[in-house]
RNA sequence: GGCCCAUUCGUCUAGUGGUUAGGACGCAUGGUUUUCAUCCAUGAAACAGGAGUUCGAUUCUCCUAUGGGCUGCCA
């Protein structure tokens, strides 16, 4: 851990102290095993974002040999979507990050779904109330959006329930003890908030930003308990990392500015001794213009923003995702490792064992990083490449039955070998369709360009030499084809466009003794000899 | 508006108090290839601005600018 350490810090006891504190606190920390967590809202799709930052939690605790564990954070029940957790949950499969503990697989830390851990975080309000670090607030959401609406009129900056505002509002602050009980007794819907106390110096320790100072006169009263009898995030995390022994908390960046309030409640809870160490990640922005990448993006600029199709139970909308566009999970990982972390050195491509094996938060960036969906294809590209020929041939089938090819094993392993070099995706390998059945039609621009008044007659002599052939392989037409340029004092450029439009029905491609080799002698022929009947 | 965070080629990034500021994607050019792709080589391309500290700042500090996040009984 290296800690900025400035001059004018040195001679600052509150700096030392906190230094002290700090590293005092990661030997402690160091000394149990490391828990992470990664806590994902069901309220649609897991967004790629969402991805990296389950990978770098997995990673990092992979990497220091802890646990990774997912709680699903459902305490909004308004937006709950049907389905979102299923997704959520087969996305993390797909890109084979398997949880620890999590609600398909619970270890004693259980339920890991909020919602079913809800009767935990009401004793926990009832302590911060009976300490005084919380308190009954009964002022319902119209009252609030009229004080806020009014506070607009009047241009007043945004207005927040807080140290100062709180005195003009309804709450056990306010109002008589008697009243509170009566209310309370009434049944009178009411939220428990915090009670943030004024003009204090807070510091909390970032792993990736250092230290941020805050002062808690600019942290307002959030609400901690809701009226529908659930917590909100800022209690449900804090409670629940306690209870599930959290040591780190690597999440968004959206979370620094509430960051300070778990602190408080940590310290308000009696827990700050034990709390986790925070570490907030920069964010994906969207490739063009600034803003964090939203799912809009993704439709604007034609690429996936989630790992999975997904399609809007409302609406029926439908997303794309990664895996249908025919991303390999580990390209997409890679690619997602490499947007905000890097390992120093000029390697790239990384297993997901390599990452485990390289990934420390110390190389995380601080910036956010615009996302380059040309790089995801390289990433995909290079995976591609990097596969066996077998292995690309059960790969390639599922695309081939679709268009109604087929052929044995050993003719599509052949036919990868020559298709790989020139594709991004699965699919794309098999946009060329010659290999499997003679060209409909040979390409106009090429028969214009090349097709000259001789070409139908050497070719008529090709044809000749390749019916010759005894043994048909790659090797021997490559020969023979040189030998009869040779001997008739034809150059390449004069016979082999017009010999690969016939066979092919297209201008470019893989090399031609290893197509003819791979399509075989009677095909070739008759592609010849039906070609020539149409050009003639 | 307030609070917080950030700022190296177009993009992802490395990097150091003294470097020809490095790599990757993309782009361009050349070579290999019958062609396409691959591959190889080469090139264009960056330290936001201003002060300060210093013999010397891209690097340290401050200010400004710009961008982002947050500002809900959402997470």
């Amino acid at each position: 851990m290296v800690l900025p350490l400035h001059l004018l810090n040195v001679f600052n006891p509150l700096y030392l102290k906190n230094v002290f504190l700090h590293s005092f606190k990661n030997k402690l920390i160091m000394s149990e095993k490391v828990r992470v967590r990664f806590a994902p809202s069901p309220t649609g799709p897991l967004h790629m974002g969402g991805v990296r930052t389950a990978l770098y939690n997995y990673l990092f605790a992979k990497h220091n040999g802890g646990d990774f564990l997912i709680r699903i954070e459902d305490t909004d029940q308004t937006r709950y979507v049907p389905g979102a957790e299923q997704y959520i949950l087969d996305s993390l499969k797909w890109v084979g990050l398997t949880a620890d503990e999590g609600p398909e697989n619970p270890g004693d830390c259980g339920p890991y779904r909020q919602s079913e851990r809800k009767d935990f975080y009401k004793k926990y309000a009832q302590q911060l109330i009976d300490s005084g670090w919380g308190y009954y607030a009964f002022d319902t959401p119209e009252e609030l959006d009229e004080v806020r609406n009014r506070a607009k009129e009047m241009k007043m900056p945004n207005w927040q329930y807080n140290s100062i505002t709180r005195s003009a509002m309804k709450n056990s602050l306010t109002l008589s003890e008697d009243e509170v009980k009566q209310r309370l007794a009434n049944g009178d819907p009411y939220v428990v908030r915090l009670k943030a106390p004024r003009n204090e110096e807070l510091r909390l320790h970032d792993l990736i930003r250092g230290w941020v100072v805050v002062n808690t006169s600019n942290i307002d009263d959030k609400v901690l308990f809701k009226g529908d009898g659930m917590p909100t995030y800022h209690l449900a995390n804090v409670v629940d990392d306690h209870a599930m022994r959290i040591t780190h908390v690597i999440r968004g960046e959206e979370w620094l500015p509430s960051a300070p309030t778990h602190v408080l409640l940590y310290r308000a809870l009696g827990w700050e001794d034990s709390m986790p160490s925070f570490a907030h990640l920069p964010l994906i922005l969207k490739p063009d213009g600034n803003g964090k990448l939203s799912k809009r993006d993704g439709d604007r600029l034609g690429f996936p923003v989630f790992p999975l199709e997904w399609t809007d139970p409302e609406s029926g909308e439908v997303s794309s995702g990664y895996r249908q566009k025919g991303y390999f999970p580990e390209a997409f990982i890679n690619m997602l490792a490499f947007l905000g972390w890097n390992p120093g050195t000029e390697k790239e491509l990384y297993t997901i064992d390599e990452l485990i094996a390289d990934f420390t938060l110390e190389r995380v960036g601080k910036a956010g990083a615009k996302f380059d969906a040309d790089k995801t294809k390289w990433f995909n590209q290079q995976y591609l490449r990097a596969k066996s020929n077998q292995e690309l041939a059960e790969l390639v089938k599922p695309y081939l039955d679709k268009k109604g090819y087929s052929a044995s094993q050993s003719f599509l392993e052949t036919f990868c070998g020559l298709q790989k070099e020139r594709a991004t995706f699965i699919e794309e390998m098999v946009d060329e369709s010659f290999y499997f059945e003679a060209p409909k039609e040979l390409d106009s621009d090429t028969v214009a360009k090349k097709w000259k008044p001789d070409t139908a007659a050497i070719i008529e002599q090709l044809k000749v030499i390749l019916l010759n052939i005894a043994d048909f392989n790659e090797d021997h037409i490559e020969m023979e084809f040189k030998k009869f340029l040779d001997s008739n004092g034809y150059g390449f450029g004069k016979v082999m466009p017009g010999f690969r439009l016939l066979v092919t029905g297209k201008g470019m491609g893989p090399s031609m003794s290893a197509i003819c080799a791979l399509i075989g002698k009677d095909e070739v022929i008759s592609r010849i000899e039906s070609g020539l009947k149409k050009l003639r």
